[in-house]
Formats: structure tokens, sequence, C-alpha cells
DNA sequence: CATTCACCTGACAACGTTGTCCAGGGCCTA
DNA sequence: TAGGCCCTGGACAACGTTGTCAGGTGAATG
């Protein structure tokens, strides 16, 4: 009543502030500050009195006007692909608990695979002033981000490398790690092996079908086409390519399964065949155990935290030349590999 | 060298303001404001050289300035208990959807189960003034949330209601979904029906220890003191809590897992035994279908996408009495739900 | 008792943006 | 040709906080 429409915009709620919070304590502006942040030079009863104003108001810190002052956010951004693939939920969580330790918050958002969705969540990102940002590029080109770099805006790349510009970048192995996978087929008597990955324009997915025909050269043995299949890792797709590869002329007697959800979707496959057909899969996956699939496992976690650290030490100040970390893979071998129609009763 | 420490504090980069632009494009600060935020009342002619200048200068908009003066963030908080569980990815980037499409960032925070942590994150999120929160409830006392949603934090709790305050919620139907799920080891001839869950004073755990009682007492079947295990859900904890059961005087035949990181520990204890043991766990789980787990599924993700909707029509300006939604949780039979040792070759 | 000094405290400006409000100029109409 | 209107553009204040700096009080000391 009293108060008739102070704010230009209807507000849903007032929020108060050090002023009001000043004013309830009887004393200055500054003093409130002072106290909020734990500065010194504040007597024990003045602060006692403010204190009680903060309590009694409800008073907390706008953030917002802080990082205006203070330039700095204390927050990251993160891009991935998608957070609900269970790859990328343990290296969310490890970013996040790194930038816990540095006192920073992180936000997140979800490319879907799509360029311009990561271009879009980058520059967002950028306007909210993140102090750096953590990307698993959607995207092959990053030059957009060069202008953003300039002004200080600590940038790693995980999982892939940058494209077009020169940045920190922390991957798998994913060259060595087909290849073993694949060359451990190879030493359990297969010959003819397939190769299902993800799609061209995905680097891990060209370094992983590297390996594949690295190992198949080291071992002396020729592709052939209908055994190499890239694409899009849904279900159907990965299904059609396992099935064409397991029925034609020369059929493949085991496959190798670019990433996670390729193995997945290649277990349900070859679980419903009648002849046992080998499966070696990069990326591990929960109760691969049970089911005996041998994987390469790459732990996610590792290569978020690994990624987190080397940007709060850029943050912290370290100037050095951009640099890439390959972090290596492992081989956990499961039985031979065959996967074999599951004992439901 | 011309300009000497115009900063008080050092800066990894300066960025260009609205000031910049406005000078380089011999126009006014306002008119600057105007074409960045697509504001009719700007000559084609003026709003190309104030879009070469900030292409020039690599000017990108300060939302923390933007948030100071308008009030809003267009972000909203996520504290959940740990992003690398498969069952909050998919909740979180369900949210993220929903925030997207009302042009919402997501801050996220794993709460790790610590009401503490859980306070400071939500407080933390507070202090940037997110627009809305969805909080999985760690704590049991949230009335230090009551000045923030006094001051216009839209609030909705997600699988665990809040506790001491009146506030959305939206559930999973725990009691119902794990009373269906014995009742379907009763139908399959079990009487002796073990259950393992987490720890007592999680809502759901002991939610769905009360329907396991209630389908046990529909049955007509009494319930022994060593059949009930609540605790921690550290596979080791788990493991022993099983083969406690599984081993006394009256060894259960069947168990049921109050969550999906029971099921995949109690899965590899019953995989390893002579006799077979049924299973229902509580959640699905990836590859469930080929090992033949029966489960009580609750879609995690509908969860979060049912939650965020509910918070932004509140952003929206809906003004209702906080409600408690609570959804149906499916039972997906996958064989009888015995569990053997795999078929690994 | 006067003076110095240390320690508290508060006034003020600035961070970068947006809302308000006013001025100037071009164009249309009488 | 003059009057008036509309459209464009800019000056200014305010958002809530923090850094700077100066003032003021009390105690300690000569």
């Amino acid at each position: 009543m009293a108060e008739t429409a102070r704010h230009h915009e209807p507000r849903y709620g007032i929020r108060p502030t050090m002023k009001d919070v000043a004013a309830r304590a009887g004393v200055g502006l500054k003093t409130v500050s002072r106290v909020v942040n734990g500065e010194a030079g504040v007597t024990p009863d003045t602060e006692r009195r403010v204190m009680e104003a903060i309590d009694a108001l409800g008073f907390r810190r706008n953030d917002s006007a802080r990082v205006l002052r203070k330039g700095r956010t204390a927050s990251i951004g993160l891009v991935l692909e998608d957070l609900a693939d269970p790859f990328y939920g343990p290296l969310s969580r490890a970013v996040e608990e790194v930038a816990r330790a540095h006192g920073a918050l992180l936000i997140n958002g979800s490319s879907a695979e799509d360029a311009d969705r990561e271009q879009e969540l980058v520059l967002a990102f950028c306007a909210r002033r993140v102090d750096g940002l953590i990307v698993i590029p959607a995207g092959g080109d990053h030059r957009y981000l060069e202008p953003e770099i300039k002004a200080g805006v600590a940038t790693v790349f995980v999982d892939r490398p940058a494209g077009r510009i020169d940045a920190d970048a922390v991957l798998s192995d994913s060259f060595g790690g087909a290849r073993e996978g694949v060359a451990h087929l190879v030493a359990h008597g297969h010959r003819r092996i397939g190769f299902i990955g993800d799609q061209p324009r995905i680097h891990t997915a060209t370094e992983r079908l590297r390996g594949y025909r690295a190992a198949m050269a080291d071992a002396g043995l020729a592709v052939a086409d209908e055994w190499v299949a890239l694409g899009s890792t849904e279900p159907e797709r990965v299904r059609e390519a396992a099935e064409a590869m397991l029925s034609g002329p020369e059929p493949v007697t085991a496959v190798f399964a670019g990433n996670n959800r390729v193995t997945v979707t290649v277990v349900r496959v070859l679980a419903g065949r009648e002849h046992p057909v080998a499966l070696v899969g990069f990326d591990d996956i929960e109760l691969a155990d049970l089911l005996g699939i041998t994987v390469i496992s790459q732990d996610s976690a590792t290569l978020g935290r690994t990624a987190a650290e080397r940007l709060f030490r850029r943050l912290d100040g370290v100037d050095e030349a951009p640099s890439t970390v390959v972090l290596p893979t492992t081989l956990i071998a499961r039985g031979s590999g065959e996967i074999r129609p599951p004992a439901a009763s």
C-alpha cells in the first residue's frame, strides 16, 4: 500500500540488499560488505549487529552484482553431447568435483551432436562470463571461439580435438585402443571382423576405424567393404549394419563396436543369433562383466578430471602453449568375447 | 604502453563493452543496446554500422550486467545426488531440454547425498539468482529455503518430498511400485523374499520398504527380520546383506532390490550362486533385458521433464497452492526373474 | 595533557547494461 | 511553405556490489 510501484517491472519478490541490511543494523554499506565477505577490520559488536540484520531480513548477496564488479564469475561451462549418455555422466561429475574444489560452479549444456547448438551454448556461457570452458566438440570449426579465448576464457577440449584453432585437448587413445581390441579378436582366431562406428565427422569414430584397419593390416588381413559401417548410433541403424555384415557372402565372425551405444545394440543383435559371434566394444558398460563382453575401457571420469585440472591450472595463471594429452585405454578381457543367447528361464 | 594499469585488478583480457562498440560505430550507447536486443527503432544503415563494430571488436554482451539490471537470470539450478548415476543423467538432460525451450540455462550440482552440501549448493544457486530450483533433496529439513521461496525463487522437489516446508513435488510411486514388484515374486511362488534398500533416512527407501511389507501382508506372508536390509548402497554392504539373507536358517528364494545400484550388485551376487534366485529391482537398468532381470521401471526423464514444466509454469506466473504429483511405475517382466550364471564361454 | 598512531567506519565511484525521457530532423499535409 | 507528427538517437539514472580513500574515535605514549 504505502509503497506503490517502486520498481519499473513487476517483481515476484523483493530481495533485501546490503543497503537494507546497513539501514537496519545502523551501519554503513561498506561495513555490511566487509562482514559478508569476512574481511578484517570490523568490531565483534558491529559484526553481530550486521549478522542479526542479515538473518532477520533473509539477505543473500547478489552474485550478479558481485561478478559485475569483480570480473570473475567462479563458474565454468561444460558442453557435452548428451548428459543422459552413461559415458558423460561420470565425466560431468568429475568436472564438477574439480570445480567444487576450486570454489566454482558448473553450468552444463548438451549439444545433441549439433554444431550450431554447440556454438549457441558456448556463446551463451561466454555471455555469462564463465571463467572457463570445457567442450566436447560437435562441430569441426572453432574459430568462433578465438575472441573469447583472447579475452581470457580458458578453454579445454575433451574427447575430441578442437577444429581449426590451437587449444588444449584431453583425448583417449582411440587409435591404440581400437587397434588393441581388434588384435585381441585376431588373437582369438578371427579373420573376418566387422567394424561399426559413429558418424565419420566425429574424430573418435575415424580414429577408431584407423585403429581397426591398422590391426587388420598388422595381421595381414584384408578388409571387405561390407565389414565397415560408420553412421548414426541409432539402434535401428546399428542393427541393420550388424545384420548386413553377419549375413553377407563373407559373414564376419566378430564385431568391433565403436562406442557404448553401438555396443549395447550389437549385443542385442548377437544375443539373438544361433551361432556365437565375438564382440569387443569401445567403452565399458554396466554389467558387461556378466554378459562376458570384452571392452576397451576409457575412464570418462579421468578424462573429465584431467581436463578440469588443466583448465584450473590455466585459470591459476599457468601460461604455456596449448597441448594435447592422450590418455591410455585398457583392454578388459571377459572370456573370449563370444556373445551367446542369455540363460533366461 | 599508452594504457597503463587502467584496471585495479589484473585481467587476462579486456572485453569490449557497448560503450566501445558505440564509439567505434559512432552512435550512442543505447543504440547499440537496441541493436543487440533486436529492439525496433534503428535504421537499417545504423544497424549495419553497429553490427560491423560488434564483429570487429568481438563484442559479447555481459549477461551479469544485464541480469543486475533486469532482475531475472534465465537460469535454473538443479541439485541432485550424483550426476554419474545413470538414473540422474536422463533426468538432468530432460530438465535441460525444458529449460532450453524456455530460453534458460541449467546449473548442476551433486549433493553426494549430503544435507549440508545440498544446502550449500542451493544457497550458492540462490546467490546467483537462479529463477528456479529443482531439488532432489538429500536433507530432511528445507526451512532454510523459505526466505528464498518468499523472494520468488520457484522451487520443485523431485523424487523425494521436501522436509518441513510446503512445496511442489514430483515423485514416483515407490510404494505402489515395490508392492507390485513383490507381488510379482509372490505370484511366481516365492514365499521367502528379501528386501535390500537404501538408507532409511531416504524417503524412497522407506516407501519401497512399506510397499514390500504391504505386498507380503497382502499375501499373508510373515517377514523375518533377516530378510530386510536398509543401508548404504556401496557394493560391499549390499553384497554382505544379500549373502546374509541367502544363507540364514530361512534363506530367501527371491530378492527385491530397492534401486538401480542395489540391483547391479545383487545381480552379481546371484549370478555367482549355484541355485537360481529370483530378482526384481526398482529402476530399469541397461541390458537388463539380456540378463532377464524383471524391474519396476520409473522413467527418470519423465520425472525431470514433469518437474521442469511445473517449474516454468510457476515462473510464467501460474499461482496455485503447492501440490505433489505421483507418477506411476511400470513392471517390466522378463522371464520369471531367476538370475542364473551367465553363459560366458 | 597533547600528540601520534592504529584501527574502524562510511562516502563515493565504478562495473556494463537497460528503461525513461527528451531532442532533433525528416516528411507529410493543409 | 509552414506546421505538426513520427521516427530515430542519445543523455542519464539505476541495478547491487566492491575498491579506494578519507575521516573519526580511542588508546598509548612522550
